[in-house]
DNA sequence: AATGAAATAGTGCTGAT
DNA sequence: ATCAGCACTATTTCATT
């Protein structure tokens, strides 16, 4: 039996990567040159990790990173949802991904079976979702929401 | 009394830059000229655009996408804390954001008083910073952890 | 608010070490 | 894995509409 998809790898990173990300992950447009030099390396060096680290899954593209409430979602939350059975999560998974408002989704332990992220323009919009779009999910036995009244900072994981 | 601050004013979008919006959000290096092509319009066009979009702040910067996993963080979990008073919340928050595998902060109402999200390389690194970390900070009542197994999706609120 | 043109700068390739 | 150099392309500014 093949365990290795079990064993999440992670990548070989040296202090030059490390470099490397710490610039790109906080401004993607930054010129390569531009990080280059502060590498005290050329160009091509740059040009060349970032693209392993593209090709090795370390980092997986680039964003430009849009602010909600400029577009009109005021509303923020998070949701657990319990299933009727474990056997659903699948489908219920498929079906979530069809409902843009649903930033995010997770396989989750314990008190829930999926954790979602949900954005709306607002709490109506929310109430909606809710009503109409949740409930009508086959498997989803019940859900509970927590409103995030404000975001204080949300940021990646922490590079070395 | 002023009650602009309450008042979070969806910016002005039209087609245009709705349509530059969807291009750079899903690839922050694409070339201007390309979105300019794309666009029909000129590329000095997509950079006053793009400009504007920053200045009023409905981009806010861009980012490459690390993926944890690579780098080792193989836990995630999300937390709700409880507060013994809710006027410790603001010295939570900055307690919590000096602790940098804490990705994500909210302000929430219901069931928590603030929605945490955590990135940990290990389960082992998890239980170290809640036993360590997060006990320590004052003002804490309790905790609850979901842990997340998989993370299914994720993406940006929709444009348009 | 958009354009074309022009100067500056960056990208992505090659061949060499 | 790195480099320098080169041809190509993009960025950014500015006068103009």
């Amino acid at each position: 039996m093949d365990k290795s998809e079990y064993l999440e790898q992670a990548a070989d990173i040296d202090e030059l990567d490390e470099k490397i990300l710490k610039l790109i992950t906080k401004n993607a447009r930054i010129p390569f040159l531009e990080v280059a030099r502060e590498c005290g390396v050329s160009g091509a060096a740059i040009h060349q990790r970032v693209q392993r680290l593209l090709n090795i899954g370390v980092v997986s593209g680039s964003e430009f990173i849009v602010n909600p409430q400029k577009l009109g979602y005021n509303t923020c939350a998070y949701m657990g949802i319990h299933l009727e059975k474990a056997k659903f999560h699948k489908q219920v998974v498929v079906a979530l991904r069809k409902i843009p408002e649903v930033i995010e989704c997770h396989y989750t332990t314990g008190q829930y079976a999926i954790f979602i992220k949900i954005q709306t323009k607002t709490n109506k919009h929310l109430k909606r979702l809710i009503d109409e779009d949740l409930q009508e999910i086959e498997g989803i036995a019940r859900t509970e929401t927590f409103m995030s009244l404000e975001m204080d900072f949300k940021r990646q994981v922490p590079i070395q």
